[in-house]
DNA sequence: GCTCGTTTCAAACGAGTGTTTGGCATTCTG
DNA sequence: CAGAATGCCAAACACTCGTTTGAAACGAGC
């Protein structure tokens, strides 16, 4: 029975937490929904902060375990592996079955870090992106430096996060009919792909240009 | 003396609203900064939301005086003005000059609106974003479609904001060496704008090929 | 059936917050 | 100058919220 009442109250805590923010949820409020005492959080978590970070952590579990990454062996193109990151990643972030609260609780975090911010980055974001980084590197020319690297993680990264952590202010700048119809998840990948893809194929053309100027001389 | 206060205030409010949030600023907090009585807010503006938005309001424009978009003729090639968009963009989001809590407070309008967003997009937001698409279509394909412009659009403005959105979670993932040495606001707009016209160029290339195979063909 | 540890509950506590109040000081006005 | 209007202030009010409390209900083990 206990374990149950912790699991009730952790969700309806994640899913208040994510559509209200920390300050503006009630410890009221998440019992009511998880039709327990107030008194219960108080006994089961010690205190409204550390049952933010457990449902934080939680709620991060449940997403690693929804969209897992694909496994990749030594012959997968670095641009089949861009791809599938960037999928996995719009996965994580967009899937709207339910709406995802976890994700929102997640973004949220990254929005504006607190206690449960440092774990969530160790444990998740560093290794997925130093995973970035390698599939990167492949698609780069190989005198490029590593913040040079870095910076193009950041631009693929910022793609996909500014669709979860703005989507109030792109629908009012796209308007939500064209939202709908043209910025489903699969649009999203292929474009970011498409784009990504692009811009690391110039710029390599352009690295390479500079070292042997006779490869081509069209201007512009 | 009226208002002295009101501009005092204003300005107390905004650098604490920028700070921690609505939420979590009291009014005492920005009486006590402003060096006013506690219910000097209430007398001037009625209540604290209508204080916030006030203070969202005074806060963009500041920010659009500090940066104005640069003036063009009908000369000027695209890809500079796409260079100095970007530049703009990143003064007005980066400038670290007293840490800018105008952009601060902006920011957090971006990512949770309320009812002070409405109007910083119809006022701001849109007509910016629509002077980038019109930079983007110079550079685009005659035959693109409208919303492939504005997904382009939105790689751009991403690439942006998330150094300002997201700029805890940067520093984490890169390092704070790392990000004062290669992260400057000229080695970000460097970056973005390379990034930005390869992908365009590439992309414009390929779509060309694919309408004319005999251009070019390797492979790969 | 009794006991003891655990879980649940209604009620209260105490700190913090937005807002109001009633009066005092200052400034404008005829 | 008298009086009205405005600006300003300390105190109080009303309410919310996180947390605590003390007792009741429950359940396993002897």
């Amino acid at each position: 029975m206990k374990d149950d009442v912790t699991q009730q109250i952790l969700t309806a805590a994640g899913e208040l937490f994510a559509e209200h923010g920390y300050r503006e949820t009630t410890i009221r409020d998440i019992c009511k929904r998880a039709n327990v005492n107030v008194s219960a959080v108080n006994y089961y978590f010690g205190d409204k902060e550390r049952l933010y970070v457990q449902a934080v952590k939680n709620a991060r579990l449940q997403m690693e375990r929804r969209a897992p990454m694909p496994e990749w062996n030594a012959t997968t193109p670095p641009e089949q592996k861009l791809r599938q990151f960037v999928e996995t990643m719009i996965r994580r972030m967009l899937i709207s079955e339910g709406s995802s609260w976890q994700t929102c609780l997640l973004t949220r975090e990254i929005m504006e870090p607190t206690r449960a911010c440092e774990e969530m980055v160790q444990e998740s974001f560093l290794p997925f992106f130093q995973l970035l980084l390698g599939i990167v590197r492949e698609l780069s020319a190989a005198n490029w430096p590593d913040h040079k690297i870095e910076k193009i993680g950041m631009s693929i990264i910022s793609q996909i996060v500014h669709y979860r952590a703005q989507d109030r202010i792109v629908e009012l700048l796209i308007g939500s009919n064209q939202l709908q119809q043209h910025y489903r998840p699969h649009d999203l990948v292929d474009h970011i792909t498409e784009f990504t893809l692009a811009a690391l194929q110039a710029m390599r053309l352009a690295d390479q240009r500079s070292f042997d100027p006779t490869a081509s001389s069209s201007p512009n």
